[in-house]
DNA sequence: TGATAGATCGGCT
DNA sequence: GCCGATCTATCAG
């Protein structure tokens, strides 16, 4: 499922330096999904999410922000995670200089700031997350199973039923703090399986 | 061809 | 808690 990419290690290389970053928060998003870009068909925008598994989908949004995605449907399905946040390991100077703060819970608690911090822009759309090179996935210690936590997503309107938000409970690095009367940890309904490579 | 809503963020009331 | 910034894709006319 989704939160599969909880605890794996996002790591960019640009400008001789490494940054990484542990994800803490992911939502997903599938065919039949309406909120999600891949529900009304391929196009150019979005035909990296059609694209094999393993790959990063990045859309620009809001005039101003890029939002990350892993792509992990078979090939000629659309389906991706967005990576909403990640707890900064390495290279906090650096991302701290690209944000225009020092709060390390700030540098990546958001798809915005995330990509933000680590460079991300249109280069990067179709990137190869599998195999070593300037932006790819890598195993991190994976988390117990017990300490990830489901919601519904956040930002959506239309199918904000579904509980495809994944976050590591307690994290102090997600987009938002703790969820008021939710009880974020009680397991919620398993949406249905995602996943690839 | 024009209008509008959007997988957001930061600043101000 | 609400609003503006500012680009894109999609939908109405």
């Amino acid at each position: 499922m989704g939160s599969d990419l909880i605890g794996k290690l996002l790591i960019r290389r640009l400008q001789g330096i490494t940054l990484v970053g542990r994800v803490v928060e992911c939502e997903a998003y599938d065919e039949g999904d309406p909120a999600s870009h891949s529900f009304r068909g391929p196009t150019p925008r979005n035909e990296v999410m059609f694209g094999p598994p393993g790959h990063m989908y990045v859309y620009f949004t809001y005039g101003m922000h890029f939002c990350a995605n892993v792509v992990t449907g078979r090939d000629g399905h659309g389906s991706a995670v967005l990576l909403r946040a990640v707890q900064p390991l390495e290279g906090l100077d650096w991302m701290a200089e690209r944000r225009g703060l020092s709060d390390e819970r700030l540098l990546c608690a958001g798809p915005g700031r995330l990509t933000q911090a680590f460079g991300i822009a249109r280069a990067e759309n179709g990137a190869d997350l599998v195999r070593d090179g300037a932006v790819f996935l890598a195993k991190g210690r994976p988390p117990e199973a017990e300490s990830i936590g489901v919601s519904a997503r956040i930002g959506v309107n239309v199918g904000a039923d579904l509980p495809w938000r994944f976050f590591e409970l307690g994290s102090p690095f997600l987009s938002r703090r703790s969820m008021p009367g939710r009880g974020a940890g009680t397991g919620a309904a398993r949406g249905s399986g995602r996943r690839g490579s």
